[in-house]
DNA sequence: ATTTTATAATGGTCTAACCATTATAAAATT
DNA sequence: AATTTTATAATGGTTAGACCATTATAAAAT
């Protein structure tokens, strides 16, 4: 019949009103909120209780606490590390394994890729043609360009996420990534043959990309993630034996 | 040169400590931990710096924490609650618009029964029908039934997404479910015809998951989100314009 | 002008107590 | 005997006041 009237909890109603404040504009990003001996008064409450709140926004990723004279609990501009994070705890927790995770990058990137066609702009083009470029020196260069070259590899996969011009496929990208990496960040001492195949996709991608073809490019970039999978696993599945012989 | 070499809150190391534990399976789901007056014995720390670590591994998801008699820190099976929630964080501050998710929506919907109809089990295939039926029964008994019907709507999409036989899936759909719902909820009063074309695009995405037609399938998903996402938006538009005008 | 040192404000932690909630056991009632 | 009521005690929630650790800034020394 009738509902909990309210949270109980002193702490969560500091928390909300701290929230949205922050949401609602009235505490800025980079504002100093007052500091924990002014906020308790205010709020009048105890230390204890108002470090609880600020723990669990800071946690939130809204605010971010600083030591020291002129420090203080700093209101931070979000971003995606909080869903990263959350995903990552998914990921470490059984529920989520790293083929579940290749799976759905194949997907992302590749609806990712049709839409940077479907809403490239000239700065974006620019921007990719230039870090294919970079990529292109990395090679040139020999297989010591390794990390550089998948640096501007990782650029380029996110710089089409940008110009997707959707600000979701970026943080999902980036989670995706970080958590790609933490991973697999052992198996990635590609050869310089296939440094060479994924500079080619990357071209075909961005060619695709450039004019536009946003079907096209789904596909390239759904064929591209899909062949990094299959080496990394095959490159796992290397190391597993490898590891039960020893 | 150097890196720091060690997080110096106290509490960070409890967090680290505790999360570790919960998830390399050394406290299994449901266990309670030590009440707080035994842990800050057993890890040398005031009570006061316990509990702050306890708020953030709760904002965390990894435990819920209950009052009373018998209660105490419970260790919770992880779901997408905090993907959802970092989710809501970025779209209400600014960063991510209703039109940005409702774009991501469809592409993740299509991909979904895309998914769904490449990996589909005659267990799912059972309960799409059943769902189905349901969703028809609604539609029989007129408008009155309208939210029983968009419950069965929405239990179809999450079927979908079971069905696609990967967890990352369910999780980001869950999320964006629960944001779209967040703010859409207002606009969610569909009359009789639209519920009914609804109802055919859910027969028309089941029926091509159960061919396995994977592409066609894509299509008719995102059809069906691009349909809702136009009528919602033309909804809106009534409510805001009729709103200036009061 | 530069370096060093002292100052004070801030968050981090500790102690010790009391309040609020609630599962369970004990007592009272039917 | 079964049910209801009441008391108990364990648990988290909150408070108060103190001291420690870090650090930007001002003051002093070089």
């Amino acid at each position: 019949m009738f509902q909990a009237a309210k949270q109980t909890k002193v702490f969560q109603d500091v928390v909300a009103q701290i929230q949205e404040a922050i949401l609602d504009g009235r505490l800025k990003t980079g504002e100093t909120l007052p500091s924990e001996r002014q906020l308790k008064d205010m709020f009048n409450i105890s230390r204890g209780t108002l470090r609880e709140a600020l723990r669990v926004l800071e946690q939130k990723g809204l605010i971010e606490i600083k030591l020291g004279v002129g420090g203080g609990s700093v209101v931070k501009d979000l971003n995606a590390d909080q869903v990263s994070e959350g995903l990552a705890l998914l990921i470490r927790s059984q529920k989520v394994s790293l083929n579940h995770l290749a799976e759905f990058r194949e997907d992302v990137e590749g609806f990712v890729a049709a839409r940077a066609a479907a809403n490239r702009s000239a700065t974006d083009i620019d921007k990719l043609t230039q870090l294919l470029n970079e990529a292109r020196q990395c090679i040139e260069a020999g297989s010591s360009q390794r990390d550089a070259f998948l640096d501007a590899d990782k650029r380029i996969h996110m710089t089409l996420a940008q110009a997707a011009a959707n600000p979701i496929y970026i943080s999902v990208l980036h989670s995706v990534h970080d958590n790609i990496h933490r991973y697999y960040d052992e198996f990635l001492s590609m050869d310089l043959r296939e440094l060479q195949e994924n500079y080619r996709d990357l071209c075909d991608i961005v060619h695709a990309v450039e004019k536009g073809q946003a079907e096209r490019a789904r596909r390239l970039a759904r064929n591209h993630v899909r062949r990094f999978n299959e080496y990394m696993n095959r490159r796992k599945k290397e190391s597993d034996s490898k590891r039960k012989t020893a």
